[in-house]
DNA sequence: AAGCATTTGTGCCTTCGTGCACAAAGTTGA
DNA sequence: TCAACTTTGTGCACGAAGGCACAAATGCTT
């Protein structure tokens, strides 16, 4: 039965593969919340209380963390350790990632300066620039300092420290390069910070961060409002 | 027949205002790349050209544009100009929105020193900080320099420059309380960079980039392809 | 002027995501 | 041991979003 192996396989399996995406994005908040309540000795939490914390309703709460398994209490709640260990466990957390980060400029500085890594699981292991004044450069990452390598270092850097994900913080139109070669030398996830699409084969998960277009989203809401309000006005004006 | 109500309303504002969250979440897009075609001198493009472009379907693409209106040619496919400015029009660039941001920090300091805030019609017109080594800086934000205010003067900075954005960039336990004081002075637009969940009052609206989730989210795929391929090794090992 | 080629705008269907409501399961207390 | 209470896990219904396919509309050529 070759046509419903895909959708069978085993139902065991199947529970732990078919999170909906928009599950999976909310999943680190969860942990991320989850791991302050531990720091805060808080051992056992009702799904309404969490989700409270976590921003999101109940019922949602709860549906997301079904398809992780059945971690909950009925009566009691969720146990904090237990059902973080789980979540990081589905999140691939358990073990460390490696990154490195292409264009160390104003935001690629930030991005090695920022703690929130390290305490998540992700290791920067590698930072790489074209220009000579960058290049050379001992940024302080966490607990050991790295050199900033030269471009031509790519692909070397990329397999000797076996890292699986890169952040490209170039300008836009160096972007697209930087990331075929990133993809050429076996990076298969990118977090890109240039404002451009880029284009990648099938098999390479791209997700983009672009400030510029969260700001214009909360700009046409906020027109929204004002617009709203201006018929209201010109009706009392008439 | 209340129960129409809803539906029918009139259809002429039904077109202008009902536009669905995920188109405004693509028409930064599609205005991003309509702006560097014209820099092209390109006057024309068809949707199939335009979605290839900026990363979507044809269909999407037409279907987004199709709820600002018909502004296309069939036969020829959309004008480059117009279309951008109706998308610029829709988003509120037209007026340019002031932007006050908290916390001059790593990434304060590389979000002053972006451009693409300012080309996109966006002004950064305040700087505000607690610590005492920072307030008083200036910092070189575009054209003119803007000089890091106490976080005493928050409401008056908030209310003199008519901001209504603001970017939170302040550690996560100081988010919180950040946020109700620029609630409290008015702002009713805020983008925050702490990983914090932050709870505001409705008609204030709050979108987050959270780098760490983003990565998280890199990694729950990419360990999903590293468990796919197991099951296959372990088959061919028995 | 008329037909051909091209491309838009949209109706329809499928899939995905969300919220409600409740039965099942477990705890607590008597 | 049993009953009352709490909370999870989920079935169902609804709305949002995406993709397909095609009729309508326009330009171009003859
Ligand atoms: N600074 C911000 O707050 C901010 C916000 C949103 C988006 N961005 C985007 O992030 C990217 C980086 O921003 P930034 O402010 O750090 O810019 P930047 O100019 O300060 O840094 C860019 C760095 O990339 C390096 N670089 C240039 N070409 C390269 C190449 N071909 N290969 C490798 N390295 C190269 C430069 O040497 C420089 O160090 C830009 O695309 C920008 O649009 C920045
Ligand atoms: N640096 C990054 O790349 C990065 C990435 C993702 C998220 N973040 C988040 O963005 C935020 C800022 O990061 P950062 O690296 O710039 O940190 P930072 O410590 O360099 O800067 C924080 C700034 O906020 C100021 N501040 C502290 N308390 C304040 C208060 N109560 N009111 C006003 N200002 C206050 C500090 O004086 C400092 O200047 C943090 O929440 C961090 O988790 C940063």
């Amino acid at each position: 039965m070759p046509l419903s192996r895909q959708l069978s396989s085993s139902r065991i399996r199947d529970d732990g593969r078919g999170i909906p995406d928009a599950t999976v994005a909310r999943l680190p908040i969860y942990h991320r919340v989850l791991r302050s309540l531990a720091d805060d000795a808080v051992h056992t939490i009702s799904s309404d209380h969490l989700a409270q914390r976590c921003g999101v309703s109940p019922a949602k709460l709860r549906k997301d963390l079904s398809h992780l398994g059945s971690y909950g209490t009925r009566g009691v709640g969720y146990e904090v350790d237990f059902l973080s260990y789980h979540i990081s466990r589905e999140l691939g957390l358990s073990q460390p990632w490696g990154v490195v980060i292409v264009g160390v400029g104003n935001l690629g500085h930030a991005l090695v300066s920022y703690k929130g890594f390290a305490s998540r699981g992700f290791e920067i292991v590698g930072l790489l620039d074209s220009h000579p004044d960058v290049v050379g450069e001992k940024v302080c990452a966490g607990e050991t300092d790295l050199v900033v390598q030269p471009m031509a270092e790519l692909e070397k850097v990329v397999s000797s420290s076996n890292a699986s994900i890169a952040v490209i913080a170039t300008p836009a139109d160096a972007a697209q390069k930087v990331c075929d070669r990133l993809v050429a030398a076996g990076v298969r996830s990118i977090l890109n910070f240039a404002p451009t699409v880029l284009s990648v084969p099938v098999g390479v998960e791209v997700r983009k961060v672009d400030l510029a277009v969260e700001l214009q989203i909360l700009a046409f809401h906020e027109q929204r409002r004002v617009d709203d309000l201006t018929p209201l006005a010109q009706v009392m004006q008439a």
